[in-house]
DNA sequence: ACCTGAACACCGTTCAAGT
DNA sequence: ACCTGAACACCGTTCAAGT
């Protein structure tokens, strides 16, 4: 048997494979498009075979949601770094709203209602890591004297939660989309002013 | 027959009966604890009874939402007006937030993926009720100088948003919920020196 | 007009059985 | 270890039929 790629029933490693193919439907679909049984018949493979890779389908969603914070903490990292921590600023806002509104059902998904424990340390993990960037950046602004003193952690939150917001309404159609790329811009100045240190 | 609480088969008012029913299960369940079976089960009437009064279930969901709006544009409206336009505006932050982490399901759904186009009339309404407390308070503050120039729709989105996110990261988990009330504080400072005119 | 009951095509989850 | 196939209790939606 030449053939390099041997499976032992049906696949590799099926769990690889339901996790990308949640995600495409997830993508096409929207959250409601997603069913475990449906997942195995793309897949091509019995409809409690998933089981054996995901506990139940809430683990599934757990699973996306940890993948989904990963690629999100990537885009923030590999947002290029601007001259002044204004336009780094600027240049992570419009990252995070545009990953936001490319991938709503996913991110609604990363922020829906508490995740099962179970998913806990591996999703802090991820949570961490798609915050890592804001943080890195307000830490670095503050050092510069480009953003008022306090806890980096808790300005980057602050500041993250209304790039968040407005993806929430772009993506609910409260804010029409072609609008949204001035308010971002718009919000990202308020933003910036409102975290600038006063004399 | 002297009972004046008469009903045709088994119902005054099912439509109302049930949304009402719906936003105690939404409160209890979340929303995968809502079902049109289970309503109908709740209520005392035949699975298929609700079709006549909700044509699917989006129908249901639709009519959930616009409840929703309406609801929070009343919690807003009734908040009281303080002495200084900042003021206010904390109030108002915190009716917001307060609202969203104690209906954390019934906003997750007000802000889900778009709603059927059949329910955007009453929908729009009930957004724009919504909003209209946040607008009029910034169109006061504009007068007395203390916000800046611009259109107050836009700022009032921008300022909302940043609510809209916090209460999505509590909710989800990625702010503990002892520390929330300190970083909307935070947040509504931030907001409003950003909004501040500038000399 | 409003509701019932049966029917259809889907679910998630579990479990004995196969390889 | 990994997957299958049947079974169970749930869904949403539709539709003829009853009152």
């Amino acid at each position: 048997m030449p053939i390099t790629r041997s499976r032992s029933y049906h696949h590799g490693d099926l769990r690889a494979e339901l996790l990308q193919r949640a995600e495409a439907t997830l993508r096409e679909s929207g959250v409601d498009g997603l069913s475990l049984r449906r997942l195995a018949r793309d897949v091509g493979v019995s409809h409690a075979a998933p089981t054996r890779h995901f506990k139940d389908k809430q683990a599934l969603l757990d699973a996306i949601a940890v993948s989904g914070f990963q690629r999100l903490a990537a885009a923030l990292a590999q947002t290029a770094a601007a001259d002044s921590a204004d336009g780094h600023i600027r240049a992570l806002a419009r990252t995070y709203l545009h990953f936001a509104t490319e991938n709503s059902a996913l991110v609604a998904l990363m922020f829906a209602r508490r995740h099962s424990p179970a998913a806990g340390d591996a999703m802090s993990r991820a949570v961490d890591a798609a915050f890592a960037t804001p943080v890195a950046l307000i830490t670095e602004a503050q050092k510069r004297g480009e953003v008022i003193d306090g806890d980096p952690r808790r300005i980057a939150l602050s500041a993250v939660a209304a790039l968040q917001g407005l993806a929430t309404f772009v993506g609910s159609g409260v804010i029409a989309a072609e609008t949204a790329d001035e308010l971002v811009d718009e919000t990202t100045t308020h933003m910036i002013e409102g975290l600038r240190p006063r004399p």
